[in-house]
DNA sequence: AACGAGTTTGAAAACGTTGTCAGACTTGGC
DNA sequence: GCCAAGTCTGACAACGTTTTCAAACTCGTT
């Protein structure tokens, strides 16, 4: 349903209408507004009280073409819907309170073209910072784009001028899933696999690989199968798997939502979680802790990432906040698995 | 971890640069970016030379500034990690795609003050529309904000000018649920409620109530508990529920997130989703079709809510798109409830 | 009473665009 | 060839700020 009426409207104060209000010159006005100089205090009361009866609100356009600063930051995202990209927004979005900077997100879905061309769109709207949430993009694109602007990136290691980069090891996350399930007694650990041009979902196999190895056990190509880091990928590879008749005691996904899908399916055939099979995830999403049963997981600080982005982005454009200091990796362990 | 190096350069090309190095005029270098004007095919040629050498990138600063228009759409959501939130933004955002309107974003938190100063804030920031996702602010004040530029408001319903609104009766879906788990043969059904300031909340426990009345039930207080929307609130009050001994054969649960928080503490209880108790949830977040199993809910077409949404801006705004058309309400019937 | 050294103030020049206006070219008809 | 009617084109004034710069005030000293 919808409903509304018509009409427009649009009055336009200027710093000039309230100079001629209060009876003072623009500069002055101006510069009490920024309290670049101390102006006598008759004044000040005449000005400020002008500004009140008349509603002016500076634009900050005209303010922006004269100083050259926007106080707007640019955060491009993948997905604007997914859980995990938005925990590490909220993040950010936390960061930057108080600060004045506005956030202006762009989704560039996994696209290397379409997030240089939302970049390009940031840079067109002269934001100050920008933040890049993993994606698709090169090292060269990316240190080029640094070039107009700070930039903090998530998720990936790049060192160039002007860039910062917040990420984690993944092998490490993937270890850690893994050897839990090893130290549980399971042997057969399956993998559902994230995209293969993904760098963190290769590092999480990578990491998963090593566990196996550590105790003399090669990584069986048919228990690995691929997702694409969302619960409709979990779908597909769990009922492939299964389908396979592979023998497994235990899984490892590459990603919670991964997981989310997996775990949907083995319900529905029938396999019990854990005790038919454990289950292990990666993110620690908010949901996560919400699933049943409770999701065990690695979990990833995304909130603590976001805000530790932005205090980097402030400290870049000169805006120095207190530091903060980015928790690891950890292993958090829930009711999906169990010793066998 | 972290790393980056540092560096800063700011080269700023103008439409001046541009003409001298065409060896034309600025205005004619606005005037082939623009269109505006035909000018001679030579000087066009020189000029978009000139432009991609220099790497030209209009000030949208100034063109501001100039033509008194952003092309930015300010949303004001209540939680960026919200999926339901999110469903509604990714909607806005397809809707606006192409229209070469970016999106700025804040979030007001549940806080009618909160909202009312980030709202301040995209207005200062001169936004050309306002996309305003529910929350707690009095149809005065939007009517108010509207007077600065077209304001689209979902999830309520409001009539002043240059405001529409996108909605629902959710009355209707509270009846909906209810009648649903009526016709399955329950009697006896909970409610976990939303927060009572809400007004889609409070309209689907009406709902409730109707379609119980209806079979001339009254609605039994002991079986209505209050949550809050989140998955929390649907643990404090599953458990309250449950260990006050009331008995039930169904709950309806004012969101989804409200269910799952529920579905947790069933399954954590012993109680088995559908066989002990059948389970209804309100929205058909993206995730609610994975959960284990499968939640029956009422669908909002969120995501349809957002283009819809963005195409009544665009519309006010003077840019005419394909009309859509809003689909209703409905139940979408999944594996948590079952005849008794 | 006159002199500086400070302090406040206002006029005016940016910032990078767009759009008006009028001048300088084209045409083509005679 | 000349003139009117079209085309293109360039100068320049906005848009609403901030920020020089210098003028106009204060005072406290001599």
């Amino acid at each position: 349903m919808v409903s509304g009426k018509e009409m427009a409207e649009r009055q336009t104060v200027t710093v000039l209408d309230v100079a001629r209000e209060a009876g003072v010159s623009v500069s002055t006005v101006s510069r009490i507004i920024n309290g670049t100089v101390k102006v006598s205090e008759d004044k000040r009361l005449a000005v400020e009280e002008a500004i009140r009866r008349l509603e002016f609100k500076p634009n900050l356009f005209a303010r922006s073409l004269k100083k050259g600063t926007t106080m707007t930051i640019g955060v491009l995202t993948q997905d604007i819907e997914s859980p995990f990209f938005t925990r590490v927004m909220s993040g950010i979005e936390d960061g930057l309170l108080g600060s004045g900077y506005a956030l202006i997100i762009v989704s560039g879905h996994w696209d290397a073209a379409e997030e240089a061309e939302r970049i390009r769109l940031l840079i067109a709207r002269r934001v100050d910072g920008l933040a890049i949430l993993t994606g698709h993009l090169s090292d060269t694109q990316i240190a080029e784009f640094a070039r107009s602007q700070p930039i903090v990136v998530t998720g990936r290691r790049i060192d160039a001028p002007n860039v910062r980069s917040v990420f984690f090891s993944h092998e490490e996350g993937g270890y850690l899933a893994t050897r839990h399930l090893i130290t549980l007694g399971h042997r057969k650990i399956a993998f559902i696999a994230g995209p293969p041009d993904h760098a963190d979902a290769v590092s999480r196999f990578e990491g998963y690989r090593r566990a196996l190895a550590e105790v003399g056990l090669a990584s069986d190509p048919s228990l690995v199968v691929q997702g694409d880091f969302y619960e409709n990928g979990g779908v597909f590879a769990m009922n492939r798997l299964l389908d396979s008749g592979a023998q497994f005691s235990a899984i490892f996904a590459a990603n919670d939502q991964t997981a989310l899908g997996a775990r949907m399916v083995l319900s529905r055939r029938g396999v019990r979680v854990p005790d038919d099979v454990s289950l292990v995830g990666f993110d620690d999403l908010p949901t996560s802790a919400y699933l049943t049963p409770p999701l065990t997981t690695v979990r990833q600080p995304l909130f603590e990432v976001g805000q530790f982005s932005a205090s980097l982005l402030l400290e870049m454009l000169g805006n120095p906040r207190k530091t903060l200091t980015l928790p690891p990796l950890e292993l958090v362990v829930r009711e999906t698995t169990r010793r066998i």
